[in-house]
DNA sequence: GAGTTTGAAACT
DNA sequence: CAGTTTCAAACTC
């Protein structure tokens, strides 16, 4: 799609330069290096990113996609994967060629490690070319960045383009990329890529994920070139990559070194178009189709890769993405999601084998990576452990509100914000590889770090909100059932990140299903039994999706609304009661007097409405006579009054709650990350907010928690708070039309949505420092379809 | 952890 | 649209 990569990590490029590594291919090239100037860039890319449905399905699910791509890729060409490496080694040449390589592939992992890259070392310490062949994998992935970034100076992935196809024998299909000359100007390049193994790769790219391709289209690209700057990450993703890849390509030592010099350079403006010739000259046959083809599957790793560089060279580096525009960010994690919660989740078993799956992407090996940079093992099996989470924004909000007490974190909230943010990766071509990869790269920095902390499931999630908002730390050690896992996120207070079901019955495929209901596939957590809510069966999803659709439009809509004015400000949120959030459709609660959770409403931590058909209603947070009674302006001030009254009774927390996250979102978001990661909860929600449970939440829902509950102490005066203790997920009236109506296109919907424009932040603007958190979140609502649309965006 | 209660979702 | 059934979460013990 239309979605720029950005790079917000700001790469420590000034400590490339001085690494040794760099000098020596300095001392190789004739090319004089020029300081690179860090670049700070505000994402604002994101914003136009469309948005994706949490289901990544039809359009997304990049992670079947990729693993088709995989699958195929690796069917295709065998000789790619370990049996090249044989092969080589057997032939003299091949043996220079292996000697080289491993020359190369120091340097590459040197050069890495000075950027902090996470690499796919683990197996290979011993083994270079698998080693490359490996970090092959990204190149396709540093090609699509670089072209995705409008300011991205495209020419390592043009070049890494044309070297792809350049050697191709094969009948080749001709692509326009845009790419801009390290002088600036841009012209079109006819790229031909091979058919059969490439076309896999590009093609693939090009017409299954369009995000792949951002620019693509000159036209798009110029359209976003002013909004983004081209972030050194990514460039350096586009250089480890093209390094990698020349081992296994066979090309000579000195192209590669001079390659790799321009390559590293060229980002910095000062490559030269020569660049481009050393890869004409290089032999890419094996490789192509098989760079290509991992380009998808990989991207979610990449999206690791680009976020450890930040993380482990700068905490701050992070900073440029926070301040990005909340929209943006979320989306472009989205996507990315998927893979990247296989990333976290599979840490561990990394050692089990990863091996030549083709699952498995990233792998670090310790031992070979320095201290400080720690490996990130992707694994990407089956479809097992995805968790898409439904509430990133709790969680990242509540990360973000940093204490001791918000350091341990559920990790299952944080694998749902990660999830959360893969998604709207995995749905928007935007991603931002750097949230999605700072909060797995972060988790696992952290996770070796003594923070760490174990959670019953096994989970390991450590957050360190005050150094960074990214600073999650979550692994995943082992399952839990389902109540346990929830018990927890309720007495943790971040509950609300995954979804866990146990459905038993429904398939997942129903509205019973917390996880379908709320627009995320189900998890290993999960304890349902013939779950088809799994990628693996996404065509299912979607069309049961569709079919609930079309009974009830709303279906995935969000249940809770908040009256139109509310959210507008923090200030004036804060002071408002939840009252001044209705469920849509109102409850029908018979027993349990809209006291329990039960009840849609309490859950949803709003009050009772005049739609409510409740008896005997008692919501703390307002009863339907008292809405009936008094107009929508009275009503709050009395509901708060009320509420506050019986708050101090019976809910105490919920008030307390809301209006300390409130203030807290406003003080701390700014320099949170979860100011992006609100939105994205919010867009992330699926149509149907079920607050509770889903660990969507609306803005504000979350923030801080009362200490005692993110400790996992829940105030015993207070009646156990719905999941989420936080706001309930509300949406202002006037936003639910848009959101409805909005269309899957997040371009469109931005667009509809802009003119309000109080609402929308500018996809350039930078948020800076002082991130308008209601911005970012009013954008995320009207920008985001109620539910992951059905209809594959384009 | 098993069983019960509850109300939404689904079905008729 | 109303009534009934099904379902899974919430709750209780």
């Amino acid at each position: 799609m239309d979605t720029p990569e950005r790079n917000q990590i700001a790469t420590p490029i000034s400590k490339f330069e001085d690494s040794p590594v760099f000098n020596y291919i300095n001392s190789l090239s004739p090319i004089k290096p020029v300081k690179s100037i860090r670049i700070t860039q505000a994402f604002s890319s994101l914003t136009f990113a469309s948005l994706p449905s949490i289901f990544t399905s039809p359009h997304v699910s990049s992670f079947h996609k990729e693993s088709r791509f995989l699958r195929s890729h690796q069917d295709s060409d065998p000789s790619n994967t370990g049996t090249s490496c044989k092969d080589e080694n057997k032939t003299p040449t091949a043996e220079r060629d292996v000697s080289d390589a491993a020359q190369v592939a120091e340097i590459e992992s040197e050069v890495q490690e000075n950027f902090d890259i996470l690499v796919p070392i683990g197996e290979s310490s011993g083994e270079p070319l698998n080693e490359h062949q490996e970090f092959a994998i990204e190149l396709p992935q540093s090609l699509k960045y670089d072209c995705g970034s409008p300011n991205c100076n495209p020419t390592p992935c043009g070049i890494a383009a044309a070297c792809t196809v350049s050697k191709s024998d094969a009948p080749i299909v001709e692509k326009d990329f845009q790419i801009d000359l390290p002088d600036g100007k841009s012209h079109h390049e006819r790229i031909s890529q091979q058919k059969n193994d490439t076309g896999c790769g590009w093609e693939s790219l090009a017409s299954e994920s369009t995000d792949l391709l951002i620019f693509s289209s000159p036209n798009d690209a110029a359209a976003f070139r002013g909004l983004m700057q081209r972030s050194p990450d990514v460039e350096v993703g586009c250089f480890a990559s093209m390094v990698s890849n020349f081992p296994q390509n066979e090309v000579n030592d000195e192209l590669k070194k001079q390659l790799l010099y321009q390559l590293t350079f060229d980002e910095q403006h000062e490559a030269e178009e020569p660049s481009c010739q050393p890869v004409d000259s290089s032999e890419q046959k094996d490789t192509n189709s098989l760079q290509n083809g991992l380009a998808i599957s990989t991207l979610g790793d990449h999206t690791g890769t680009y976020s450890s560089v930040n993380m482990d060279n700068e905490v701050g580096a992070l900073i440029p993405f926070a301040n990005k525009p909340i929209s943006d960010l979320p989306r472009g994690m989205r996507r990315r999601c998927l893979d990247f919660e296989m990333v976290g989740t599979h840490q561990k078993s990394l050692d089990g084998g990863s091996g030549g799956n083709s699952s498995s992407l990233l792998k670090s090996d310790e031992n070979n990576i320095p201290k400080n940079k720690q490996l990130v093992v992707v694994k990407r099996g089956g479809d097992s452990t995805r968790c898409i989470v439904p509430g990133i924004g709790l969680h990242l909000n509540a990360l973000t509100s940093s204490t001791k007490d918000s350091r341990i974190v559920k990790h299952e909230s944080l694998l749902s914000d990660v999830q959360a943010l893969n998604v709207h990766m995995s749905t928007t071509s935007l991603q931002s590889p750097l949230t999605s990869q700072e909060l797995l790269h972060k988790s696992l920095t952290l996770s070796n770090a003594e923070d760490m902390d174990c959670d019953d499931n096994g989970l390991q999630v450590t957050e360190e909100a005050s150094q960074a908002p990214a600073d999650l730390i979550y692994e995943e050690h082992g399952q839990t059932s389902p109540r346990k896992k929830r018990r927890r996120m309720e007495n943790g207070g971040e509950s609300e990140t995954c979804k866990r079901c146990n459905c038993k019955k429904s398939k997942c495929l129903k509205l019973y299903c917390e996880c379908f209901a709320a627009g995320v596939y189900c998890i290993e957590p999960c304890a349902c039994q013939g779950c088809f809510n799994k990628p693996i069966h996404e065509d299912t999803v979607l069309a049961t999706r569709k079919q609930i659709e079309s009974r009830n439009p709303l279906a995935f809509a969000p249940k809770v609304i908040r009256s139109s004015e509310s959210a507008s400000e923090f200030g004036d949120e804060s002071s408002k009661t939840p009252a001044s959030a209705r469920h849509k459709r109102g409850c029908n609660c018979k027993k349990s007097s809209c006291l329990k959770k039960y009840c849609e409403c309490y859950q949803g931590g709003v009050g009772c409405s005049i739609n409510c058909r409740c008896e005997g209603c008692k919501n703390a947070f307002g009863t339907k006579e008292g809405s009936a009674l008094r107009g929508p302006d009275c009503e709050e001030e009395e509901e708060t009054e009320k509420c506050e009254r019986n708050k101090a009774e019976k809910i105490p927390w919920k008030m307390e709650n809301k209006n300390s996250d409130e203030l807290n979102l406003a003080s701390a978001l700014p320099s949170t990350p979860s100011r992006f990661r609100r939105p994205l909860v919010q867009l992330a929600f699926p149509s149907k907010l079920k607050q509770p449970r889903s660990s969507f939440v609306t803005i504000g829902s979350s923030y801080t928690l009362p200490s005692s509950q993110k400790m996992g102490k829940p105030d015993l005066l207070l009646p156990p708070p719905p999941k989420f203790e936080k706001l309930p997920p509300t949406i202002t009236e006037d936003e639910i039309p848009e959101i409805l109506c909005s269309s899957s296109t997040p371009m469109a919907s931005i667009k509809s949505a802009s003119p309000n424009s109080k609402r929308v932040s500018p996809p350039h603007s930078d948020l800076g420092t002082s991130p308008n958190l209601r911005s970012g979140r009013r954008l995320i609502l009207q920008s985001i379809p109620s539910f992951p649309s059905l209809t594959p965006q384009h």
